[in-house]
DNA sequence: TATACTCGGACACAATGAGTCCGAGTAGCG
DNA sequence: CGCTACTCGGACTCATTGTGTCCGAGTATA
């Protein structure tokens, strides 16, 4: 079990569109983490469709987040570009084979599958109490507030 | 990002072993879940390499549970089957691009991964707190005791 | 000793992720 | 007002991993 590169491409994207109140095109995003552009792209559409970034077409477009950093959850960004549905999936093993359990015995989830959801529910938890904005914080503390103060000038530059 | 179906044959795999003490083969655990006997083989193999099953050749082997169920937790079944590496792979995009940051700076995991570590971590020890054991004895007051006790019949008569 | 039954790893096929490309649409500029 | 240049959006192709299958090596039994 592998979660999708893009995830991270998103999350480091998510955190850099804080700094900008102006829309960032995907090339400037992609350029600015040395990415591959087109497939940076496939990411942020995903997140767009999420309703997390707001897409500008036109001659000075890009992407804008929607909400405020601070209400934009880790769960957000991974449930939008890795997909919604759970990681594990019951195929109902107990109802096959010579000993299955009859239909009707089933009202509850499979013992297996309540456990393993559990666990993901945990995970889920732990991403939902993370916010882009705690992560910006967290950059700007490791690298220091400068590099942000850059990165912003150099986005909102025609620079490239 | 979806987990392997065969971590559910696993687990289905190691609560029925707990109700044998005898070698159970491959064959007759595959016709007990009615699912392929040629693949279910590939993840009990995987499931020995990791010293959660012990494995028994000749005209009566089969498969036993090497340590007590109550001591086999779900996490050591999930890494046996699902490969014991991180979900989330950090490729250290900070340190790519105009604005990377240099290298000797980057002490301590970027903030990014370690938010996603984290959420990991509670998976991991939400998995790591329940053991084959209780998924047994859940199973039992689902399914009813006489179930295991005519499976068990069922793996140790030469009945297919 | 012969045999039948077991596991174990090597071999194909399919689905999903990774990466690329070009067309539709819109804001700015002459 | 039309043109241009720039943007996003979805459709397409390739690589990797999961899924499924097969046959050979080895051993307890009769």
């Amino acid at each position: 079990m592998k979660m999708s590169g893009g995830v991270e491409w998103a999350l480091h994207c998510c955190v850099v569109l804080t700094a900008s109140h102006t829309p960032v095109p995907a090339a400037k995003l992609a350029e600015l983490h040395d990415v591959s552009g087109s497939y940076l792209a496939k990411q942020l559409q995903a997140l767009a469709r999420a309703g997390l970034i707001h897409s500008v077409q036109g001659k000075s477009g890009g992407y804008v987040l929607t909400r405020a950093p601070a209400s934009i959850t880790l769960l957000d960004v991974v449930r939008a570009v890795d997909g919604p549905g759970p990681t594990f999936v019951c195929t109902e093993i107990r109802q096959r084979g010579p000993f299955a359990t009859p239909a009707d015995a089933c009202t509850t989830p499979c013992p297996v599958a309540r456990a393993m959801w559990a666990a993901e529910d945990a995970w889920r938890q732990a991403l939902a109490a993370v916010t882009i904005a705690d992560l910006a914080r967290d950059v700007d503390a490791n690298s220091g507030p400068e590099a942000l103060v850059g990165i912003q000038a150099w986005l909102t530059s025609g620079a490239g």
